[in-house]
DNA sequence: CAACCTACTCGTACGCTGTACGATCCCGAA
DNA sequence: TTCGGGATCGTACAGCGTACGAGTAGGTTG
């Protein structure tokens, strides 16, 4: 009471975090294509023109946007074998993208990288090279990983919630067009129609089934690394910064 | 030469097909961002909302757009196993993309599929059932697949051309605003700044790394499934058009 | 206290976007 | 020749990102 501000503070001090953080609200409430700077700008209570003090223009708002996903991507753990610690970080990010679809359409073509996306590789990385993977194996295990990761994010985001009424729904609409269309597709049916619509589809299992099938892999690739590499130099240094 | 026209056609009569093909050529060529109505109906020699006559809105032009990309991808050939198969069209979705890096990131949050999507779809179901995976392996299957393509496409679409050098330049700008920000990320140093960048590192290779290591690990997967559905009834049909 | 500077806010305006509307034109059928 | 319907397109409008510059608040210095 003492300070002799109106009761309702209408408006706070803006800063960089504040309008990140309100642009990833509004993403994730509206979606990526109504966030507008003037509606942004509403948000805070603010000025359109009052958010270019702290972000130079639209398409460094995204990148901080992005950035902030991948810092609530958690790191692989350090406590435990390299196959739970990815399994872990796998899941996470799963889970990150899936709460932030908007982010992931914004991805492609991105050049510039946060530190949020930077220190995150970089425990990806280390976490293999500790586990044993040569430099070699490292950066197979690496691409195959996270292309799976984000792809299989791309394709959840791609299907609305539910598959299974939502493709039968859409396979109703292309029906009004042609009305024999899906004979065309007697796998189509068989198998979404059919199995997936009594079975249902779980993304999360689904999403397991398919990574630890790639860790296994990954797991067999490991072996014969090390068995190659053994009188190689070990890693710079178990983990921390080197140097 | 018996038709009255003027010997310089100065623009041939629009058409849907033309408008979509002239459409990809531009988004190929400029990048989708430059994609507007009025540069597009300029290259066709055409008012802006002429194009509207043909194309509801651009959101359905898109529509139509990534059709065209999905029509570019070869099916599953039918007269080798299963996983050459799947490998060729593998290769065929990631060669295709990318052509079209324009096309990923707008995949995203689309509900509607074109023939073009469904009939590859469709193939490529019906080549995993004729191969003897039950319906539950085959959504297994098609999911890790898709996932893996996809993301690997996205991943490719991320860095431009050569990562090696890209990526150096890019740690190089990050060193100027702090100077000691890549003693953070030994790994990635190490990795990317090491071994990435003395060896090379070829997209095409290190795509079908992880697509042999997924195609082995549903082989597997295939096996079991067989022996557990041997009593089973098989696929509706070896091929074709059932019913 | 006054003067000043710096950091921040924001009203206005401009060029560009997608597209609604209606006038115009072309061309085959009657 | 007349008609009618599809195709074309000029104009206009709302909404976008943002350049510009005027205004303001708060702390520092004389």
């Amino acid at each position: 009471m003492s300070r002799p501000e109106p009761v309702t503070e209408p408006r706070a001090r803006l800063s960089k975090e504040r309008v990140l953080r309100a642009a990833v609200a509004l993403a994730v409430r509206d979606g990526i294509e109504s966030l507008t700077m003037r509606k942004l700008a509403d948000e805070l209570g603010a000025g359109a023109m009052s958010l270019y003090h702290h972000v130079p223009n639209k398409e460094q708002l995204l990148d901080g946007m992005i950035d902030i996903v991948f810092s609530e991507i958690e790191s692989p753990p350090t406590d435990v074998d390299w196959k739970t610690a990815m399994r872990k970080r796998a899941v996470s990010t799963r889970e990150t993208l899936a709460r932030h679809r908007w982010a992931i359409g914004l991805m492609e073509g991105r050049t510039t990288h946060g530190p949020g996306n930077l220190s995150l590789h970089n425990a990806v990385l280390g976490c293999l090279r500790a586990a044993g993977f040569s430099l070699e194996a490292t950066v197979h295990a690496y691409s195959v990983l996270d292309a799976y990761i984000y792809g299989f994010a791309l394709q959840e985001s791609d299907m609305s919630s539910e598959n299974a009424e939502d493709f039968a729904a859409e396979a109703q609409r292309q029906m009004h067009e042609y009305e024999a269309v899906l004979a065309e597709y007697p796998y189509l049916v068989e198998v979404v129609g059919g199995y997936v619509a009594e079975s249902g589809y779980d993304y999360a299992t689904e999403f397991l089934f398919g990574l630890d099938l790639i860790l296994d892999g990954l797991d067999r690739l490991r072996d014969a690394s090390e068995r190659k590499h053994l009188t190689a130099r070990p890693p710079p240094e178990p983990r921390g910064l080197s140097k």
